[in-house]
DNA sequence: TTGACACATTCCTATATGGGTATATGTTTT
DNA sequence: AAAACATATACCCATATAGGAATGTGTCAA
């Protein structure tokens, strides 16, 4: 999951399928990429569930399937405290707690 | 970025560093590694800011620096609207509106 | 049914990198 | 100053994989 999505190439494929499913043929010429990297690329999306594929006529249809970003998305989450200024500010008023505390423990300045 | 999160060791790295800061020493016990491999992986971190160090003596402290996942929270947060329950059920909607469009034109069944 | 088209797969090469052992660097302790 | 300790780096090996060229498979058109 982490490594499908570490490609850069991948994560541009998505970008544009973000945009609406698209068959091969429009990835290759929006990615300028040669067409068997572009279905290798593809092949990785589709086994972690990123993509899904339709058969059209002789066309494959790619098609983003973005709930498989979930797990990520929750694993981030939970370092998002780590940076939120929500929490920065909670932070700094517990400091500032701390520091009154151990003034009056110490009974000085 | 991506990638430095890519790597299941590194994660875990994290998580443990989640707990509060560490010296490689601790790391290396909680995570039953041998310690070259566990000062690669810090490496790998510290190059992409996910963690910073702090000399203590003959010891290096590392310590989590989660704001540096902002730029990952944010890519996967552009795609959250495509697994939210709260979207889905507007496109449920969207799907309902657009079919009664399509009947009234067709003025059929 | 033959050819053109859309795509997937195979084969190859080069590079990146995770894992491990040995070693170097710097810091306390004795 | 020497030894013990904490960590980083260098080196080697094995594996994974991105990139590309050639080829295979299935589908539509003539």
């Amino acid at each position: 999951m982490f490594n499908a999505v570490a490609e850069p190439r991948r994560r541009q494929i998505l970008d544009v399928l973000a945009g609406g499913e698209r068959p091969v043929n429009a990835l290759v010429a929006q990615l300028g990429l040669v067409q068997p990297l572009v279905s290798k690329h593809l092949r990785v999306l589709r086994e972690v569930g990123l993509v899904d594929v339709r058969d059209e006529g002789r066309q494959r249809v790619y098609r983003l399937n973005g709930r498989s970003l979930k797990p990520i998305h929750d694993w981030v989450k939970n370092y998002e405290r780590t940076w939120t200024q929500r929490f920065d500010r909670l932070d700094a008023v517990l400091d500032d707690l701390i520091e009154k505390e151990q003034g009056d423990e110490r009974n000085d300045e």
